[in-house]
RNA sequence: CGGGGCGUUGCCUAGUGGCUAAGGCGCUUGCUUUGGGAGCAAGAAAUCGGAGGUUCGAGUCCUCUCGCCCCGACCA
């Protein structure tokens, strides 16, 4: 591609509103341009990466016996309406209606589309297993959008779904997925790691998220440098350890000012431990054959010194959605806030005790009295509730496996992949015989990669003062072919030369200067550059560099040009592909 | 949805009630230059996000509204 026809130029300001790194310069290189929030073109650039990406992924897929497929991005309401999700899932989904009224959505995941096609497509055992991917739009109206190609509304999603007789099927499918996407980051050259996850909207028990630790990442990841244990802490256990003792009577104690657990533990001169708190969420809850939404007071108690994961205290109260309460929804049902507890509460509340609490004693917690607390109050003697876990994991804590202290880092979701069981395929009867003739549902997975969340993690990781330094598996062109010469005759010449050759080359052919051509070759970041200067030619010789390693400069003769070209590729890719390794998977996923 | 910030030419900015809205980059034309964002000269390009209001006079003050960004809520 001679750049003096690319059809997108470069920018020498970083535009307003590019905080990270990495956008800025996908902005700045011509890669990508902003419509609106969390809407993005791709330009001829960064469309040449993303099928890269995309190109991996497909190779990847295949090899676990993947077959490509296209599904519609407008759904009809009605299989939305079968599984439910039609009226569990919030305003992220958008709807609408056709020109005679019918429900619509876009939609944000295919789970209802690919099982409507399954239930007709598969009727037997013998059509089991199998394995069906997609490339396409995803629309969801994310409330915030943000970092450029990190969080964003519209986006290319790899979906895939599996679908197997049993569980046992399933386990394999979700295995093979497990390895392939690790492949698929490692040929990206994207590091990343897998941790348990929660399977949220998606339903189904076992989840692991693939992610991409940075700072400027959202999701807080718990790890045991000891055991390996990962996870994401909206679903990260650790050891709540307690010691008991006999119990002590209830008692009042007037406690003026003490609206915090800190200001408390210091007025009564004890521990944080020694306290109770509540955390009250106002839980929405959604029948899925109705759609019909009730609204239940949540409260939730945990030892005064940890607190809340509000995932946790989600998924344990089985609501689709929480808020935080309003003071008079809970002076309604009996509580105090800032001096709230269960105790003597309304029964309709309903009330998730963490084991923290339920197994600790004689813990001080609100009276639901303004200034007041109760001393030593129990749980099972003084009130009752649901016991869960439901308390938020954080650096320092113990790991529920092997007792070693938990660190925290920051991550980035570059994919995930669920077991989901028979979730859609009970709600939508997909069913298949098996060789008793019983009807059995199909057993599904699935599995997703945000792909220009992938090009937007590379230039976070790949880049420099100067600009990008994408992967040579990701990047648009091999070669940045820079001219400094007159004799355009001689340049053409070697840009046909290597293309000939296969060479992915942009040939900066324009009527610049020379330090406009090396400060776009270096913003745009093509890993190879070889530039054709009068110093050089003279001795028939060209100038070689590589993005990565800018001081190190090759002269070439321009008779190996093709050749040393060639190897110059195959060693970069082959670097990256030594880098790979094989990860140690156990059964316990 | 709550809190905060910002909308001035293609991009980045200046402009705190008063003359024809200023500069840098980019763009066009000409000449010169050609190994790290060149020089000189001449140009084009802005209804100052939109609507309403206050005022003799509004980019500037007020109200409403739209958009974008950040923090939080949220989120596969």
């Amino acid at each position: 591609m001679k750049m003096s026809q690319v059809f997108s130029r470069t920018l020498r300001e970083v535009p307003v509103g590019a905080e990270s790194l990495g956008y800025g310069y996908l902005v700045r290189a011509g890669f990508i341009r902003q419509l609106g929030a969390g809407i993005f073109s791709l330009l001829p650039l960064g469309l040449r990466s993303i099928r890269k990406i995309e190109g991996i992924i497909r190779d990847e897929m295949e090899k676990i016996g993947g077959q490509e497929i296209l599904m519609p991005v407008v759904n009809p309401a009605d299989i939305w309406k079968e599984t439910g999700r039609f009226y569990s899932i919030d305003r992220e989904m958008s709807r609408f209606q056709d020109r005679v009224g019918r429900d619509m959505v876009l939609a944000m995941t295919h789970e209802e589309c690919v099982t409507d096609i399954a239930r007709f497509e598969i009727d037997s055992y013998k059509r089991l297993p199998q394995l069906v991917y997609q490339l396409q739009t995803k629309w969801r109206d994310d409330p915030r959008p943000r970092a450029g190609l990190i969080r964003v509304r519209e986006f290319t999603m790899k979906d895939s779904y599996s679908f197997d007789r049993d569980y046992e099927g399933l386990k394999k499918q979700y295995l093979a997925h497990y390895h392939a996407y690790f492949r698929i980051f490692d040929r990206c050259a994207l590091p990343s790691i897998a941790v348990g996850s929660d399977s949220g909207m998606m339903g189904g028990k076992i989840a692991h998220e693939y992610m991409y630790l940075s700072p400027i990442g959202e999701d807080t990841i718990i790890t045991c440098a000891k055991c390996g244990y990962t996870a994401n802490r909206q679903i990260a256990t650790f050891v709540k350890e307690h010691t008991s003792e006999a119990e002590l009577p209830l008692e009042e104690k007037f406690t003026p000012n003490c609206a915090t657990i800190e200001e408390l533990a210091e007025f009564l001169s004890i521990p944080k431990t020694k306290t109770a708190k509540a955390l009250f969420m106002m839980g929405t809850f959604v029948d899925s054959t109705s759609g019909e939404e009730v609204q239940k007071l949540i409260v939730g108690i945990v030892r005064g010194d940890l607190d809340i994961e509000e995932n946790k205290l989600q998924n344990a109260a089985k609501a689709n959605a929480l808020r935080p309460a309003h003071a008079d929804e809970i002076k309604a049902a009996g509580m105090e806030p800032g001096f709230g507890s269960p105790i003597g509460c309304a029964k309709d509340v309903l009330v998730l005790v963490d084991d923290s609490v339920a197994h600790a004693n004689n813990l001080v917690a609100g009276a639901n009295k303004v200034d007041y607390h109760f001393l030593n109050t129990n749980f099972g003697r003084d009130y009752t509730g649901e016991v869960v876990d439901i308390a938020s994991a954080v650096a320092g804590h113990l790991c529920s496996v092997c007792k070693n202290p938990l660190t925290q880092s920051k991550g980035i979701e570059i994919g995930n992949i669920f077991q989901l069981g028979t979730r859609y395929s009970e709600s939508m009867n997909c069913m298949y015989q098996d060789e008793g003739g019983v009807r059995k549902p199909v057993v599904m997975g699935s599995y997703g990669i945000g792909v220009g969340r992938l090009l937007a993690c590379l230039a976070e990781e790949y880049h420099d003062e100067s600009g990008l330094q994408l992967p040579i598996s990701a990047a648009p062109y091999q070669v940045h072919l820079v001219s400094l010469i007159k004799d355009t005759a001689i340049a053409e010449q070697v840009y046909k030369q290597l293309e000939d050759a296969g060479i992915e080359v942009l040939y900066d052919d324009r009527k610049e200067s020379a330090g406009v051509k090396f400060a776009d070759a270096d913003l745009i970041g093509i890993p190879i550059r070889i530039t054709l200067g009068n110093r050089s030619l003279k001795e028939g010789k060209v100038e070689l560099k590589l993005r990565a390693n800018p001081l190190e400069i090759h002269q070439i003769k321009l008779e190996d040009l093709t050749k040393d070209v060639h190897k110059i590729i195959a060693d970069l890719q082959r670097a990256i592909h030594d880098s790979m390794y094989e990860r140690e998977v156990g059964d316990e996923i």
